[in-house]
DNA sequence: ACCATATAGTTGACATATCAACAATCGATT
DNA sequence: AATCGATTGTTGATATGTCAACTATATGGT
């Protein structure tokens, strides 16, 4: 043997598979929203928003879709510029907004989320209940590996 | 009956868990390569370089990438800027380049892919070779499908 | 040789994402 | 009540990604 260097093995094969994989669902996401002119984190917004009448702050939101706030500031300012959600005044707590859905942007959801369960159901077509199952947790179980890989590194 | 709105089931919960389980996944990736001050993208870039010593153009890079070659344009200046790759004139083609690694470029791979393959494993810890197998006609398969709709989209 | 068409790369406009730094506000401790 | 530390949202810098429009070059048909 003159080589240390670990060979590229099933494993790493998966992994690729995985990403590409993931990439190809990100493409399509977003080829999907694009009918509605809206981006999937636009969507994950609005769909977030749904269950909260009441509204919620940018923070929470940030937390809800995984992303740094800074960047929950422009996804408001371009919704709210289209009407589909409102930034209403925190009389407890005067540093955050309540931000709720407009009747507009239920009616954008109510548009959409039919087509998007259509969509699931194409996307799992030819998995039965029990394979797609199966398949969610092998998912879940990955991402518990990856969570705690991640956890490994430095930062 | 006093909706038409699909219910969602199993398979809406299956892709939700499929784009979680591709979140977390990018983000360990992005976690992993700033150890070494690189993204995702420039791994990649460097990553399909290494098997092309005499170099590939740009547009090439961007169908390996499956991204724009406008993006390939920035990638390349900012890898070009470090040292990592270099373009070189192509004679055959005054149009294009020919991007090849610089010696930089294959040290850093060099110290980078042994720990990506340390990381392929600990990704999949507890999958056999079996269950990985399976796993990866799996997700072959659910791409296929994620293909195939995304052919059905207008645009 | 000429011209139409296609292709390679760049640019500018924009959306999405990160981070660091900042102002305003909250809360708790003194 | 005053102050210190934490939190909320915004801003600016930067990276990644898209698309449309542009220049320069290739290529194929007449």
């Amino acid at each position: 043997m003159s080589t240390t260097r670990p060979k590229p093995g099933a494993h790493y094969q998966a992994l690729l598979q995985l990403l590409r994989t993931s990439e190809t669902v990100w493409n399509a996401s977003r080829r999907f929203f694009a009918r509605w002119d809206i981006s999937s984190s636009q969507f994950n917004v609005l769909n977030v928003l749904r269950d909260h009448r009441e509204g919620i702050t940018q923070v929470e939101l940030s937390r809800l879709l995984i992303m740094h706030r800074s960047n929950v500031t422009g996804l408001i300012d371009r919704l709210e510029q289209r009407g589909f959600v409102c930034r209403k005044e925190n009389t407890a707590d005067r540093r955050a907004y309540r931000v709720v859905v407009t009747a507009a942007g239920r009616k954008l959801l109510a548009e959409v989320l039919p087509a998007y369960y259509q969509a699931a159901e194409a996307v799992w077509s030819g998995f039965g209940a029990r394979a797609t199952t199966a398949f969610v947790a092998e998912l879940a179980r990955l991402e518990k590996n990856v969570g705690d890989f991640s956890e490994t590194l430095d930062p």
